[in-house]
DNA sequence: GGGGAGAGATGCCGC
DNA sequence: GCGGCATTTCTCCCC
């Protein structure tokens, strides 16, 4: 098994492994994990990942560019993993291995995603009267020193508008960000009316008492969603 | 292969797939995956991963929760997964299963960290001459409806001190979390004299900016790392 | 490589 | 359940 493990290694395939193992970890913080059942995963890219019977994230982890190998050690097997780079270091000990199992995978896809905020953004451009009959937007994704401006332009009084969009519930650090830009753009500009609009399709009780405190405004909003919506009428799972 | 699927999935085994399949996904966003190899694992608990070669992060995923079956449609296995209280949908289309291995796995282990954030307060707290000879905090992960302070306390001329730490590089968001806190105290206290401290290893130079145009004070520290380190005299690879 | 910000963030804890 | 926040966040983009 150990001799298997090494060569998948060598040869750079993608390892699935269901063991019961110990992990440790020292890099940028420092981990111990005890005897229990996982599965381990490690791509052709140095990156390793190790999953609890449960939930989305791995427990541990190592980025990719790390190198791995096996060893025994006081009889037991040993997956040492290390990135130097970023000074990170895994060990794994394999108690008991239930499978293994490689593979060499081929993929050039990527993701299209629909739904986030910067079709947010891209939607209030093309269509400034979702934010008010009289806003005229004049850039997007701004990237400034300073920040980075999700929409910005003027109301029909003249006053700079700095709109910051999120995708789901506005919280009190959205509050955060929406200050901080315009406070920058007051001082970099040496104005003082400014508006400051969150759009959002919602926004935390706590989060609207401070919006309205700095005299900001909230515009009710949600991110477009292009696809067809095949979740209507969805069939419950087993009546297929 | 579909009814061995099946059985996995009403087993509530835990799943490991090596196959070519395109994914779609309908919920908090939209997304399309074409055609290419990957890894998908299915957990007990409902969660499903879908991971592309590289990379860290699963490019398509079902919270715990999910309900999961198999199909046939037009001659290709389709894995569904829907999750009702969320309102996500995942389907999966797999054009070629490569492998497809289960498990059932036992872990009742919890990972132990060291280094995080909050052991850096704790360490403030018992350890208060590490910001200054004469700061006496008073408490530490004190939980108020505008936030969470890490730790706060006194100085000698009985000025209030509110402290931010960060367990690595302090940026903006910290100075604005930072700015928040003193200005919602000063608000409910009534008072003036509070002074703001983040406490990291380092800070951005644009949040140092900010954060000597507010009137707050920088203090370098690192948080703890309890265990004894193993990282020292680490061999390389391959000089086992 | 650093800095800034989003994410289908996830996970944790407190109310 | 929501709210607030850290995270070995990860990822992307821009400078």
């Amino acid at each position: 098994m150990e001799a298997e493990l090494k060569e998948a290694l060598q040869k750079n395939k993608a390892i699935s492994l269901f063991a019961n193992c110990s992990v440790r970890y020292s890099g940028r913080a420092e981990s111990y994990l005890g005897a229990g059942d996982r599965f381990i995963i490690i791509k052709s890219d140095g990156t390793l990942l190790v999953h609890q019977p449960q939930g989305s994230a791995p427990v541990n982890y190592m980025k990719d560019g790390s190198a791995h190998d096996v060893i025994l050690e006081n009889g037991e097997m040993q997956l040492k993993s290390q990135n130097l780079a970023l000074k990170e270091y895994l060990d794994i000990t394999l108690h008991t291995i239930h499978s293994f199992h490689t593979a060499e995978l081929t993929d050039g896809e990527k993701i299209q995603l629909m739904g986030s905020e910067k079709d947010m953004s891209d939607m209030i451009y093309n269509n400034p009267e979702l934010i008010s009959a009289d806003f005229k937007p004049i850039s997007r994704e701004e990237q400034t020193k300073y920040g980075f401006l999700d929409v910005f332009g003027y109301d029909k009084d003249n006053n700079l508008v700095i709109i910051e969009c999120k995708r789901y519930i506005a919280d009190l650090k959205a509050v955060d960000q929406l200050e901080r830009y315009v406070k920058k753009m007051k001082e970099l500009r040496g104005i003082n009316n400014i508006r400051g609009i969150i759009a959002a399709p919602k926004i935390t009780p706590n989060a609207k008492d401070m919006l309205n405190n700095r005299g900001f405004e909230f515009c009710s909003l949600a991110p477009p969603n292009n696809f067809e919506r095949y979740d209507k009428d969805q069939k419950k799972l087993g009546e297929y």
